[in-house]
RNA sequence: GGGCCUAUAGCUCAGUUGGUUAGAGCGCACGCCUGAUAAGCGUGAGGUCGGUAGUUCGACUCUACCUAGGCCCA
């Protein structure tokens, strides 16, 4: 008779290889086809809502591994707070308006020649996004990420641009909104105002000039007398050098009168030999004729080296101390501290550079039409030969640069509409409100802290085509700005039928019937051109969507972001909600790490270091992906390599196996067969126990949104518990014994639950996976997805800690036990474990009682044919010796040829001579 | 240059209020099995806890500085 017939070995249809790239879209396919999303959102309608609020990813390009990462930890919280039973529908959008849009349509446009016109180029934009939003959404989706895909939120859709001016209108009215000529970053090359958000620092080779500005008036007396007397001036940029209108002097600084030949010059003590040195001037000719403190140099005048007029000393403590001369060159309207300190002066706002970085005829008629970079050249001549220029060299240092076309920046003055952040209070007030939202980590609250303490005024304005216009007039006849509450409230009306675009039709004063300046009555009005900041559209997006979808409401649980919303969307979002509303948009904020690769370091093209989300899907899988998420500590950078991947698909393809192994042997088993927990051995009640913990330590990683800690355990859990013991040791048992005895019954209901368990634990992290597990599973009524089913609960009914310690004294034996059975085989005196049998003592008593107590358990625990206990320590005891004795003999009896086990009831059988009692039992009653 | 943060075996992570020889799993090496088989099991080797100095009877844990890296700001 050929025996193996006879073995119950595992059936399943669940293969061991994943092919994902090839089985998620069918799985894809299955969840959108039978609405999933929806109906697992719909099952916890009665739930507690749990609202988290996608932060909007920019509609431009493929998705960036970041992001994928952002949206798969989402996709955590989404999928576990559903099946907790939180009512938690995920409603993904997309920032839509802006510059890297409008930029790639500018370029389409001027390569094929197309006439530029705003209305053109915004119906293009619009295009153009709306395309990006499909890509995107489809990549999204191949993630496993699940959502409102087919109703999403996106910042150009009539009703959000018309809420956002809607809210706009709200600052206005309240009297945050306000124009005002001010020195901000400008682009150039971009031709518009940057926020701060937009800068970025770069290495950037400038000019470092040192030059002399020969002194005008000295009330005072400090210089002894007025010819050859000069204040010596650093600067790094001399374009900037027409638009000086001052010098200014750090007051707590010490000042030096030095004599150098006929020549005398102010410079801070300080740095003196720092100008010394750049200068390559010997001191020995040098002689300090007086010192004075840096405020008494008030009232000093010098002059502008190229023009004929003063340049007067101000006081002012931004003065760096470090680099220069102690005397810094002001110029009001290309720097934000000269700006400032203009003002405070009364100083006129000098900015003769146009928008396009060319100077104007404010500049002088020798400078006038050129680009500053020129620029720089001719006022290095100019200063030359007037006899200003004291050194010339160049300086390494960090430069702002503008974040889309990565040429630097300038300085302009310009007027701009500006959000108040100080208005009645307003940052004390969001501040205070930082206390009361958690940050996830804690450092997170230090973070924004310092983001909002330190930030400007909000630059609300840009001079670009692609964004919702400020709805504000100009009157052409007396020059007042008109922005009212009404003119934006009436636009947003408009805006809701027509879109934005609508604001820049040629016709649109048409709209506002018997509009007239509310000053001069003049009725020349022009609509002004200036969009708004598309952080502001963003900031608004919990406002607008949380409150107009259905289902959801405002304020939220959790907004979950990368560590740049700091200063980004976090503090615009609480900015904007604070101004309108007085209320905090969020009550938990989650910061997850930068992908960094394998040695921590940003991910750039040019290093080679990148990978790509792509790349994961196609070539291993979203679930692979998704458990590289899973396995990292995101609040901290998550790093990504060939190393890393691999050990993932090892991870994945041992947590599949695992799967495949529960389903195989569940086959013939159905709930009719389970038996009752009371009635389960040891060993299984044991399993039990361990399984029950393991939803405990789930729950708590989950809880504390520290995923990583939960996957870890769930993995460990397959590993040690399962696939290295139970699986492992209960294999005689699923295979050879009769199919319907109880142990075989036992171990099958055990399997079930924790098939049952494991695939509802990892359905949040591995969603494909765990659906398909789920649906193999040949046990009881499935539901139509896993995900509408509750995540596992801990129940204390499978608790039981006696036993659990009973098992770790008896797998401290096992350990000893498998090292004595490796020293066999190493020997050669033995191959595979189940030709031993150990003959086993213990020194301790309770540790023999409770081997004794287990003593029918032990070959099977150990996976050997035979375990005899013998007291035979007693010798040891006196010694040093070790706790126990472990001998390896030959087992008795004969090797059972259907379940290999050595048996002395081998041959007892006359019709089945070659098998041993148990195998008997089973091929008789089974057959 | 400033702020916040990170640094534990090749990899991913644990290390409770400072307290004995720093843990897990994977990977690796070696071996076994061939009835989970492009699977499974076992044994073993891997760490000056980024570095230096200090506080302490005692430091992976506290302090300072340094190095590398990240985000932000100038």
């Amino acid at each position: 008779m050929n025996y193996k017939d006879t073995i119950l070995l595992p059936r399943t249809d669940f293969p061991m290889r994943a092919r994902l790239s090839e089985r998620e879209p069918g799985l894809l396919d299955f969840w959108v086809k039978n609405r999933i999303y929806e109906k697992m959102i719909e099952a916890r309608r009665k739930g507690t809502a749990y609202i988290l609020h996608d932060g909007p990813p920019y509609s431009n390009g493929h998705v960036h591994i970041g992001t994928a990462l952002n949206k798969v930890v989402k996709d955590f919280v989404i999928k576990y707070k559903s099946m907790d039973g939180f009512f938690a529908p995920y409603v993904p959008g997309w920032d839509n308006h802006g510059l890297p849009i409008e930029n790639n349509v500018l370029a389409e446009f001027r390569k094929n020649k197309k006439e530029i016109t705003r209305q053109a180029i915004r119906k293009r934009c619009r295009e153009y996004a709306a395309k990006f939003v499909d890509i995107q959404k489809q990549e999204f989706v191949r993630l496993g990420v699940l959502g409102e895909w087919d109703n999403p939120y996106l910042t150009m859709s009539l009703k959000y641009e018309s809420e956002i001016l809607r809210i706009f209108a709200k600052l206005v009215k309240k009297g945050y909104v306000y124009r005002d000529l001010r020195s901000i970053y400008w682009c150039p090359t971009c031709e518009t105002a940057l926020a701060d958000a937009e800068i970025e620092y770069h290495e950037k080779t400038s000019h470092s000039i040192w030059m002399r500005f020969p002194l005008a008036d000295d009330p005072d007396g400090i210089f002894p007398r007025k010819e050859n007397s000069y204040a010596m001036v650093w600067t790094t940029t001399p374009w900037t050098i027409p638009a000086n209108l001052a010098v200014t002097v750090k007051p707590d600084f010490e000042y030096f009168v030095i004599k150098r030949g006929d020549d005398r010059y102010l410079v801070a003590k300080a740095l003196l030999d720092l100008v010394v040195k750049s200068l390559e001037w010997d001191e020995k000719d040098l002689k300090i004729e007086s010192r004075v403190e840096g405020k008494k140099l008030e009232g000093l005048k010098f002059k502008h080296p190229l023009y004929d007029r003063p340049s007067p000393v101000l006081l002012g403590d931004f003065v760096n101390p470090d680099q220069g001369t102690g005397i810094v060159h002001t110029a009001p309207g290309h720097g934000e501290d000269d700006f400032l300190i203009g003002k405070r002066y009364g100083l006129d706002i000098l900015c003769p550079v146009d928008e396009k970085g060319y100077f104007t005829e404010e500049a002088g008629k020798r400078l006038a039409g050129m680009h500053i970079n020129k620029g720089n050249q001719e006022v290095l001549a100019m200063l030359e030969e007037v006899g200003a220029l004291l050194k010339h060299s160049s300086l390494e240092h960090q430069y702002p640069h503008c974040w889309r076309c990565h040429n630097p920046v300038i300085y302009r003055a310009t007027p701009q509409w500006f959000m108040d952040i100080d208005h009645k209070g307003h940052r004390q007030k969001a501040l205070m409100a930082l206390d009361k939202v958690k940050w996830i980590p804690e450092e997170s609250y230090e973070r924004i802290k310092a983001a909002i303490e330190n930030r400007p005024d909000w630059c609300l304005s840009r001079q670009r085509y692609w964004g919702v216009g400020i709805p504000a007039f100009y009157c052409d006849d007396c020059g007042e700005v008109i922005l009212t509450t009404e003119i934006a409230a009436k636009t947003a009306d408009l805006v809701s039928q027509h879109s934005a675009d609508l604001w820049f039709a040629d016709d649109i004063l048409g709209y506002f019937d018997g509009i007239k300046c509310p000053k001069c009555s003049g009725v020349n009005l022009r609509p002004e051109t200036d969009i708004l900041d598309v952080w502001f559209d963003s900031s608004c997006s919990s406002l607008i969507v949380c409150r107009n979808w259905e289902g959801l409401r405002w304020p939220v649980e959790l907004f979950l972001e990368g560590p740049d919303q700091h200063r980004g969307w976090f503090n615009v979002s609480l900015m904007t909600s604070l101004g309108t509303e007085e209320t905090i948009p969020y009550g938990t904020v989650i910061t997850h790490g930068w992908v960094v690769d394998q040695e921590g370091k940003a991910m750039h093209k040019s290093l080679g270091n990148y990978v790509t989300t792509d790349e994961i899907v196609n070539k291993y899988g979203a679930d692979v992906l998704r458990l590289w998420v899973a396995a990292a500590e995101y609040t901290r950078d998550v790093r990504v390599s060939a190393e890393i991947l691999a050990r993932v698909i090892d991870a994945y393809r041992k947590i599949r196996n695992t799967l495949r192994f529960l389903l195989g042997n569940l086959a013939d088993f159905t709930e009719d067969d389970a038996v009752p927990l009371e009635e389960l051995p040891p060993r299984e009640r044991y399993v039990l126990h361990e399984l029950n913990k393991l939803v405990g330590t789930v729950r708590e990683g989950l809880t504390d949104f520290a995923f990583h800690r939960s996957y870890q355990s769930i993995y460990t859990f397959c590993v040690v518990v399962l696939s290295s013991f139970y699986m492992d040791v209960i294999k005689d048992t699923l295979y050879t014994r009769e199919k319907d005895s109880h142990i075989r019954r036992s171990v099958q209901t055990v399997l079930a639950r924790v098939l049952d368990v494991l695939t509802r634990l990892l359905a949040p992290f591995i969603s494909f996976t765990a659906e398909e597990a789920y649906g193999a599973n040949p046990v009881g009524e499935n539901k139509e997805s896993v995900f509408l089913e509750d995540f596992p609960h801990v129940d204390s009914k499978y608790e039981d800690r006696d036993l659990a310690f009973e098992f770790s004294k008896l797998f401290e034996v096992r350990d000893k036990v498998l090292k004595v059975l490796e020293v066999e085989r190493r020997e050669g005196r033995l191959r595979a474990s189940i030709d031993a049998r150990v003959v086993l003592s213990a020194r301790e008593s309770c540790v023999r009682e409770l081997l004794k107590k287990y003593e029918g358990n032990l070959a099977e625990f150990f996976i050997v044919s035979g375990v005899d206990l013998v007291d035979r320590v007693e010798a040891g005891e006196s010694g040093e010796g070790s706790e126990y004795s472990i001998e390896i003999e030959e087992p008795r009896g004969r090797k059972c040829v259907r379940c290999w086990l050595w048996s002395e009831s081998v041959g007892s059988h006359a019709d089945h001579p070659e098998i041993c009692d148990k195998c008997y039992e089973a091929i008789t009653k089974q057959s």
